[in-house]
RNA sequence: GGGCGAGUGGCGGAACCGGCAGACGCACGGGACUUAAAAUCCCGAGGGGCCUAUGGCCCCGUGGGGGUUCGACUCCCCCCUCGCCCA
């Protein structure tokens, strides 16, 4: 008789995993075992100090899936890391005055403790900080990768400035206009910043979505919706007095005739030259000043009024000559088309509501069919922006709009007054940071030879100690206070020469860990590229990829990106066409907040986290691990329930009684492998049951990761063993089928609490563990009834059951629920018209 | 405003392709064990009602309203609420 310890198997088990390398894959090249390879990557963390249960849930799904695949003899690559670059470390380097990288490779370690204490299994060797200068050195010849390709640029750029930090903010550190650290409003400002040409890979970014149908449709949607393709026309118009082009981009050419002005986004560049001299200048130039000092966010936003100011210029409309006013307006973006909107009132609503507020002029140019008097200008509350009829449009009108569209187009183009264009949202990735703690972009700069990339053999441009560098923001990145890092030698001609100071974002460091992970430098290994060709080939693509929903767009669309250009590069090849064949997001771990007395995610600025290390002090990491699965659908939010963790650790501890109680009746009994028909009904029932949860498990698992339905079935098993036990453990029969059911429980559970399993399999005698046992198997025959209780409903309603033994054809069925006293009750005097035998499952009997 | 997703007992959730709503667990109530408590085990339970009452029967019930169907949590239409993404 032995006690449920978690903490000492635990441990045992850990130990034994690490020394066995259980987790260690094999080159699928050269597996001598001749296994398919499974690769099973988990979105590797930010190390941040310590992981709560929240963080859990992550790693613990990752782990069951690596694990039931290795039991079902796939080669299973497991791998993780840490996206070590970051602002958190630097932060501490401000506040605490601590060294960025001791900071980040503390936090490492003691992740890693508590990583190995849930029992997560990852083949350690192949482990990368994306700090450490092995790795991003590699990162930076990415970027060479791409600057050689022409897909790196610099240009002065508006950026999110925090006047308060006197700090540059990305543009995830901006949230709802405020600085994410101080709150104070952001402004934007122009820099000199490096940027990706990622636009030129949109059409290939779109279309390829088509091909991973192994994704959420939402993520799918969300990175289609970002990348925002609009199909229309360019239409040149041009400025009235000057004759000067001003092309802009509309999706409706077909309201073309009823443009009565237009827009240009403040930041546009012809303005300062329309309004030099006149009266306008100085509205005008205080207008775009005003406007400029509004971030991003707040101009979008749809409760943000729409302002503007007339520039006392007119442009004319290429198709009816007509010069309309040029207006300024803060609704107009720069980074939408070409910065200019054609304002179309009657058509458009933010138009229309600009019109209204200016009094500018509104011109129906689409009716709407089936009215009994044509719609007026006046009669508008809101712009009519459906389909319709042409009118007032020249020799277009009678057409329908929506072959308007590419009617006009072809019109334009017949006339050399614009041409089909199609335009993207997607802006070019920003991919400068005015940080330390991120790696260095490669560019030195000569006042001879201009801007130079680092030759590879530079590789990596090494970050300078920590001790010479001042952390305190001061709107530069702090590498530009070292002067003998900054100073250097230009790779071309030798002379004195500049680092560029800024470094690259930490996305970039996410966008191939996946792949040094299928080729890692190995201790005494030559870190001589960044990935073999030759593991790319085998490893790649990720056949399960796991992690949260808010990557949905940045990092999984810059990766997507960086793989396609490397692919470009001859670097890897096609098989990485999309490196994550199939994506799994799961869902946020909620809990009420004493704080905000409202439910959120966990998180310790939110004072909501659950500590894992004190949990498994009490339960153990099994049932944190039980738990966690158990709390619901995976890809759903789920909330943290503290009581309820304590009845996963009751179940556990009932399995351990049902196998350390019945051990020493069991030890010489072989689980029952017959086919049933030697059973009395108790043991059948059993043997029945054990059958059908391996298929419910099974399917689970396999289809739809339904952890929680997987354990209720083996919980309903365990209920119904334990309510037999008494009985079977007497007979001979009856003990081999209770051996075949506690052996499968355990087998089942394996892959998610593996500790508690692994412990009770040894236990029960068997040695190798349980990967090496391979997956239990049913039988559909095993898993039928022999009785089958049908429903019986008269008129839909549910009114008796029938109990028919398993084959019994319809016309008995039938016989036997009209019989019923009840049914005959409820038909009454009603005549049966009809009767409905759903087979194994109701009758309906329909009566009038 | 558009797109996607969700809404089921006191709570988390289950229900195959349209076929007995509420599996499994939590919390709760009752009981056993105990000097007592904890732990453990057993029993009960969607709401309401009826009867000749330890059993049996009826009505209502999956956000609201309508529809299709022998039959709807499930499919269709309209509406409400919440979440996320995009404007």
């Amino acid at each position: 008789m032995s006690e449920y310890n978690p903490q000492s198997i635990e441990l045992k088990w850990q130990t034994r995993w690490d020394e066995q390398s259980l987790f260690a894959a094999a080159d699928p090249a050269a597996d001598p075992k001749g296994r398919k390879k499974f690769y099973c990557l988990v979105m590797f963390p930010y190390p941040s100090g310590t992981l709560h249960v929240g963080h859990g849930r992550n790693y613990i799904i990752g782990d069951v899936v690596a694990r039931y695949k290795m039991t079902r003899g796939y080669n299973v690559l497991t791998p993780m890391g840490w996206d070590a670059f970051g602002l958190p470390a630097e932060n501490a380097a401000i506040k605490q005055n601590a060294d960025p990288a001791k900071w980040t490779y503390d936090n490492i370690a003691k992740m890693k403790t508590q990583l190995r204490r849930w029992g997560v299994g990852y083949d350690w060797p192949r482990e990368v900080a994306t700090c450490d200068a092995d790795y991003y050195k590699w990162t930076q010849w990415i970027f060479t990768v791409l600057y050689r390709r022409g897909l790196a640029y610099r240009k002065k750029a508006p950026i999110n400035w925090c006047p308060q930090c006197n700090t540059a903010l990305a543009n995830e550190e901006v949230v709802t206009g405020g600085c994410e650290r101080c709150g104070a409003a952001v402004e934007q400002r122009d820099l000199q910043q490096w940027f990706f040409r990622i636009t030129e890979y949109a059409q290939r970014l779109l279309d390829d979505l088509s091909l991973l149908d192994g994704w959420p449709e939402t993520v799918r949607t969300m990175q289609a919706n970002w990348i925002g393709r609009s199909e229309g026309a360019r239409v040149d118009f041009k400025v009235t007095h000057t004759g000067e082009p001003l092309p802009c981009f509309t999706t409706r050419p077909d309201t073309l005739w009823g443009v009565t002005f237009m827009s240009l986004a403040p930041e546009h560049p012809m303005i300062p030259e329309l309004v030099r001299g006149t009266e306008h200048e100085g509205p005008v130039m205080e207008f775009v000043a005003r406007v400029r000092r509004q971030s991003a966010a707040d101009r979008g936003a749809e409760t943000t009024v729409k302002e503007g100011v007339f520039t006392g210029r007119t442009v004319t409309n290429p198709v009816n000559g007509e010069a309309v006013p040029l207006w300024v307006a803060n609704y107009a973006l720069m980074e939408y088309g070409t910065g200019a909107v054609m304002a179309v009132p009657a058509h458009d609503q933010r138009d229309f509501e600009f019109a209204r507020k200016y009094d500018l002029p509104i011109k129906v140019v689409i009716q709407p069919k089936g009215r009994a008097t044509p719609l007026t200008a006046a009669e508008l509350t809101e712009a009519y922006v459906e389909a319709g009829e042409m009118v007032n449009s020249a020799a277009m009108t009678g057409t329908p709009s929506p072959s308007g569209i590419p009617a006009v187009i072809e019109y334009l183009e017949k006339h050399a007054m614009g041409e089909r264009t199609v335009n993207y949202r997607i802006r070019d990735w920003l991919i400068s940071r005015q940080r330390y703690w991120g790696a260095p972009i490669p560019v030195i700069y000569c006042d001879a030879c201009g801007e130079q990339v680092v030759p590879d053999e530079q590789l990596p441009v090494q970050l300078p100690e920590t001790s010479k560098v001042d952390f305190r923001p001061k709107g530069t990145s702090p590498l530009a206070g070292v002067a003998e890092w900054v100073n250097t030698t230009c790779p071309k001609c030798g002379g004195p020469a500049r680092r560029e100071t800024d470094t690259l974002a930490q996305w970039l460091c996410s966008c191939w860990y996946f792949l040094r992970f299928a080729s890692p430098v190995l201790p005494g290994q030559e870190n001589a590229q960044a990935f073999r060709r030759k593991d790319i080939d085998s490893w790649l693509p990720v056949d399960q990829y796991i992690g949260g929903v808010e990557h949905a767009v940045l990092h999984l669309l810059y990766t997507r990106f960086i793989v396609k250009v490397l692919m470009d590069a001859g670097h890897v090849g096609e098989n990485c066409r999309e490196p994550f064949k199939a994506l799994f997001t799961q869902g946020m771990i909620c809990k009420m907040s004493e704080k905000t007395g409202k439910l959120e995610k966990m998180s310790k600025s939110k004072g909501n986290v659950v500590s894992p290390d004190a949990l498994i002090a009490q339960y153990g990491a099994d049932t944190q691990r039980l738990y966690t699965l158990f709390i619901g659908p995976p890809q759903k939010d789920a909330e943290w329930n503290d009581s309820a963790v304590a009845g996963a650790h009751r179940f556990l501890k009932r399995l351990w009684v049902h196998v350390d109680e019945h051990l020493a009746t069991l030890h010489d009994v072989a689980p029952y492998a017959g086919d049933g028909g030697d059973l009395d009904p108790e043991a059948k029932a059993l043997w029945r049951k054990t059958h059908q949860a391996i298929r419910k498990v099974t399917a689970d698992i396999e289809q739809s990761w339904q952890f929680n339905t997987a354990i209720a079935a083996v919980m309903e098993l365990s209920n119904l063993l334990g309510d037999s036990l008494g009985t079977l453990a007497s007979q001979e029969r009856g003990r081999a089928v209770v051996r075949f059911a506690l052996e499968s429980m355990v087998r089942l559970l394996g892959p998610m609490v593996p500790h508690v399993a692994e412990e009770l399999w040894e236990t029960m005698g068997h040695d190798g563990g349980l990967i090496a046992a391979g997956w239990p198997e049913f039988s559909e025959a095993a898993c039928a009834e022999d009785v089958i209780e049908l429903a019986v409903q008269v008129n839909g309603k549910l009114r008796s059951h029938v109990t028919v033994p398993a084959g019994t054809d319809d016309k008995t069925i039938e016989q036997l629920a009209l019989a019923d006293e009840n049914v005959q009750k409820a038909i009454g005097g009603a005549t049966v018209r009809k009767v409905i035998v759903v087979a194994g499952r109701l009758v309906n009997i329909v009566a009038k």
